[in-house]
DNA sequence: CTGAAAGCGCTTACAG
DNA sequence: CTGAAAGCGCTTACAG
């Protein structure tokens, strides 16, 4: 093949200059009918696109809004990176994403070099708390951000979404003590730093707040495999009646260890998870959980990106509200 | 602010000439250290970051790779977003991901419209089959596509990986079969035009060969709630007693609406389904599935774009094979 | 090792 | 309504 045609191939063929294929194409002025119809007859023959660099370098428009995501498969930030792209298409925008793993600082900054050295209106984060934020902003420079976050302090001024993972977690373990548990267990995975987790301080939030006992949390990282071994540590522990757990997706390998270890759900031990995955519903028993609202987290932070000071959307806050199913119930022995 | 700093002011503050800015960023030539350095810390200083687009415009470079997808949030499209974003990563291309319902024209062509509007350097198909692929391929012109297909005639000829459907539905069913039903039920999704789907053909072709009656299908779509009331209608009928599903996503509601119906599985009924979601093996009871390679799918796709020739990859078949656990097993009475 | 010149493919004023 | 000119911000030969 030879090079692709330009501009200038099409305005050759249709025998009028360069600009007026431009108006053609761009439609900003009025052109007359039957040149255009050359035009256009040209761009077709010659299967002529233009070339978007050009067009971006001379509109000085920057038609790229960046997703920096962790694993983007999981279903918060599937529904969110979801919902960006068709925000930011209805504004003529697309979207690159850059999976970057937290963990591994050198593929971060790959991945960092090669985004940011295309046109890039602005960069959505999803979870500034999980990488060294500072460092991450200086790399940004003066990229417009937005980001989502779960309530941590990020050490910097960014605007934010904030999906309150701490309240959803409070109000999860709210609902079990009401229901007579005598303390709740948590599965918990790690925060950003080491610290904990905004979901464990929630949870921790709630037990104080009643009086009840702070049993040690069992660690798990986002793994099935990792849930499961954290579900047999709980069921060879007794006095365990109700299991919160970080996510719904911790919640089922967790569930089906009890299940193994012959531990019934609920009628042994109470569990629940937060997100509302689909599947939360069609579980045996279906799970109790808290709906976060990702389609409205991951629109807002866009709508942050064009209006940073929007107070409604800093403020925001992505949460819907308890789902009670069949994976929780009263203890065994309910003593009151 | 003021518009952002390009490389004429970062020349001038580090009093050299724009082409040894330009060896500096791009390393291509040798620049003296301390001439290296005031660019560096102009650089530094004025916060300059080059300009995507004329760099691609200059260098003749598309540095986008696009993917056209359906909602990118279910598992396989999920998986094979996340491997072409990682191998495009390595080879310097940023990924940007356009979502077409198949079913809406309109957004379509916008979507359209917009990534291609991009210096692409090509376009990632995943499933061909859903879109109007004549028309498709001719909005796409001369940009080079690589596409992922279940098998289908896509009518156009299109470098593509094959994730054999029609082979898994074949082999889970068999294995029903051999397990001594009298015949298996299948909940079938819509295929492409009306057509029915790779895996509908998969399980008729396996019911053919061992002479077993052919029930009707029950149609959904890839709804969870479709898949429960799917689940439902075949709970009516107390001759099922094996149900192939068209992925894991619908075998979960379906094995919830026996439940629900008070047939137990797989002492009742059978059940499997097609994917290997990372839940399939902690569902009550584990999911008898067929795992899809869709990692492998989403690179050997990337590979086709920059060797549409390479025939190990045309012809590769992105399967990994039966994953037998809890939720099959013979049937109720069986006869032989 | 470094500077002056040309050019990538477009669009936007500026004239007519 | 249309053409000739200028310029967007870079990089790549071409000289020195």
């Amino acid at each position: 093949m030879n090079r692709p045609p330009t501009i200038v191939d099409v305005a050759r063929a249709a025998r009028v200059s360069v600009p007026t294929v431009s108006r053609v194409l761009t439609g900003s002025v009025p052109v007359r009918p039957e040149t255009r119809d050359r035009v256009l007859a040209a761009i077709a023959e010659l299967g002529y696109r233009p070339n978007g660099a050009a067009r971006a370098l001379v509109q000085g428009r920057q038609p790229i809004v960046g997703i920096i995501t962790r694993d983007p498969s999981a279903y918060g930030r599937a529904r969110m990176v979801l919902n960006i792209e068709e925000r930011a298409r209805q504004s003529g925008f697309v979207v690159a994403i850059a999976v970057l793993d937290p963990t591994d600082t050198a593929s971060t900054d790959s991945a960092l070099d090669v985004l940011l050295a295309q046109p890039i209106a602005g960069v959505i984060v999803l979870d500034y708390n999980l990488y060294d934020s500072k460092k991450l902003h200086a790399r940004l420079g003066a990229v417009p951000v937005a980001t989502v976050t779960n309530g941590g302090d990020i050490g910097i001024d960014v605007p934010h979404v904030l999906v309150d993972d701490r309240a959803a977690a409070r109000e999860v373990t709210r609902h079990l003590l009401g229901l007579g548990h005598a303390t709740v267990h948590h599965v918990a995975v790690p925060g950003a730093r080491g610290e904990p987790h905004a979901r464990e301080l929630g949870w921790r939030e709630a037990l104080r707040e009643a009086g009840a006992p702070e049993p040690p949390t069992v660690m798990s990282d986002w793994s099935i495999e990792s849930g499961r071994k954290a579900g047999l540590r709980l069921a060879a522990d007794p006095s365990v009646t109700a299991v919160f757990c970080s996510n719904d997706e911790l919640a089922f390998p967790v569930m089906r260890a009890l299940h193994e270890a012959g531990r019934r759900v609920p009628d042994d031990v109470s569990v629940a998870g937060i997100d509302d995955e689909p599947l939360a519903g069609s579980y045996i028993p279906s799970l109790t959980t808290y709906r976060l609202d990702f389609d409205w987290a991951g629109l807002a932070a866009f709508e942050l990106l064009a209006h940073p000071n929007r107070a409604d959307l800093r403020v925001g806050i992505a949460r819907h509200g308890l789902v009670l199913r069949e994976s929780t119930a009263p203890p065994p022995h309910t003593s009151n």
